[in-house]
RNA sequence: GGCGCAUUCGUCUAGGGGUCCAGGACGCCGCCCUCUCACGGCGGUAACACGGGUUCGAAUCCCGUAUGCGCUACCA
């Protein structure tokens, strides 16, 4: 049977990191089994979830190039197909109407927690004669009933018969819930493994319940911990940026975003930290899917994003970067920058320089040599122009090494630190085109005197 | 509270009884490269939560404790 997954958001806003990287092992499974990766909406929840949001998670996912073969499924318009579900189970005695209402339970869960109980559904409908009315569909717990499930990240996990109240499967405005929804929709899509976060672990409990009762086989399971910010809580909105969107927004590629979440929880068996997608669909496997939850590190986000941006060409960098930050002359730009850069937002700064021009302090006789060299000869356009320039500076000043470069440095990008002069100084040329040649290397030198 | 899951350098991780006085990566520090910064190269710093077992031997297995997290909803 070929492998088939499922990524299953609710949606509520931009996709999250944390949900990015369910995608990604799901996405990852799927091409490396040669199975169908399936989206599915679980927006059962009326009240939180929007078409808005929608589009963004789908806008997300496209962005991280995670491409679904099947879907996008809306659970909110499958409700018949959750209805038919409840009522052979009500047919089969595992589940009942229950026509209390939310204040009545909201008053005995606070009643049971005074008196030190479980806060569990009291059976209050369980076996009552039918009637007319609004009501919801209770699944009934058996007496009975360890449950044990072999996940293939966490091994054999067991809940004793344990204190689990009577839960509902379908709301009274006739939208299930997520522990019913998921178990129709998971069986009636064929889906082989269920990958998802470990929030979901415990209501596994109640899931197996349901499938047992409808007598269905229970998917392989897969339950990868969470992400957590530097406090080492579930990462949330206070630790600062958690939606991919953001990330993009931030100056982050695609590409490194993917690697960087891949690696977190999951390691290549030989060890390799930056791999393209199809090295990773190549290697990925679950079972080397760490069980411990993971701290997301900016900094080597920051750092594998440089390893990107440094490896890419001009060519390809200059496409990204454009959102950012556009000139005519952004591509050779780049690709004298680029190893400075670790987010296509730090491009902007990078080059600066060339548009923008403080006049430092320099040494007078410095400066007047440079403006006569530049006068007579007019600034380098390129490499060989440059080194002519040097030489004839070297002869007019007497000045070789460091004590040459740092002033040249510093006269014409008013900076101490930035590329190669040998690069950086052909490039202001696009200074003279695009600003009236106020800031063309021979005005830069007038003005240091 | 109950139930469940987790716990190796600051962070991500390798490791599944001897090859581990614990390996790699990010960060940090130093050196090299070099006109500067960056890139790159080389080196260093730093960890098996704690306590009991089991065993000739435990980071690795078992139990307990601590801590963190999740679930305990007509949220997902």
């Amino acid at each position: 049977m070929s492998v088939r997954v499922r990524f299953a958001p609710s949606p509520t806003g931009h996709l999250h990191v944390g949900g990015a990287r369910t995608a990604i092992f799901n996405w990852l499974f799927a091409r490396h089994h040669r199975g169908t990766f399936i989206l599915r909406i679980e927006d059962t929840d009326q009240a939180r979830s929007t078409r808005e949001s929608e589009q963004m998670v789908l806008e997300d996912l496209r962005w991280l190039g995670l491409e679904w073969n099947e879907g996008p499924f809306r659970q909110s318009e499958r409700t018949a197909i959750y209805q038919r579900a409840a009522d052979e189970l009500i047919e089969r005695g595992a589940a009942y109407r229950c026509y209390c209402s939310e204040e009545e339970l909201e008053e005995k869960r606070k009643k049971a927690e005074a008196e030190g109980r479980p806060p569990h559904y009291d059976l209050t409908c369980w076996q009552a004669p039918p009637r007319e009315g609004k009501h919801a569909v209770r699944f009934h717990v058996p007496e009975v009933g360890d449950v044990t499930i072999h996940d293939l990240i966490r091994g054999e996990v067991t809940w004793r018969k344990e204190s689990l109240g009577d839960f509902i499967l379908v709301r009274s405005d006739g939208l299930p819930t997520y522990n019913f929804s998921v178990v129709v929709d998971d069986h009636e899509m064929d889906i082989t493994h269920v990958i998802r976060a470990e929030e979901h672990l415990t209501n596994t409990h109640r899931q197996v319940l349901i499938y047992r009762a409808m007598g269905w086989s229970v998917p392989e399971l897969a339950h990868v911990s969470l992400i957590l910010g530097p406090d080492r809580s579930k990462l949330s909105k206070r630790h600062g940026a958690t939606s991919v969107s953001q990330y993009a927004d931030q100056g982050y590629l695609a590409e490194a975003m993917v690697n960087y979440l891949t690696l977190l929880g999951w390691s290549s068996p030989d060890g390799q930290e930056t791999f393209t997608r199809q090295e990773a669909i190549a290697k990925f496997s679950l079972d080397r899917v760490n069980r411990a939850p993971a701290v997301f590190d900016v900094q080597k986000l920051d750092w594998l994003n440089g390893q990107y941006i440094h490896r890419m060409s001009a060519s390809e960098l200059r496409p990204l970067a454009s959102s950012f930050f556009d000139v005519p002359w952004l591509e050779e730009g780049i690709d004298v920058v680029k190893t400075s850069v670790q987010r296509l937002t730090q491009f902007r700064d990078a080059l600066a320089f060339v548009e923008r021009y403080e006049p430092p302090q320099i040494d007078r006789s410095f400066a007047e040599a440079l403006l006569a060299e530049l006068r007579s000869h007019g600034a380098p356009r390129d490499e060989a122009g440059y080194k002519e320039m040097v030489e004839r500076l070297k002869n007019a000043t007497g000045l070789k090494g460091k004590s040459l470069f740092m002033p040249l440095r510093l006269a014409m990008t008013g900076m101490e630190h930035g590329p190669e002069l040998v690069r950086a100084i052909p490039l202001l040329q696009h200074a003279s085109e695009v600003d009236g040649s106020v800031l063309s290397p021979l005005a830069r030198a007038e003005r240091l005197l």
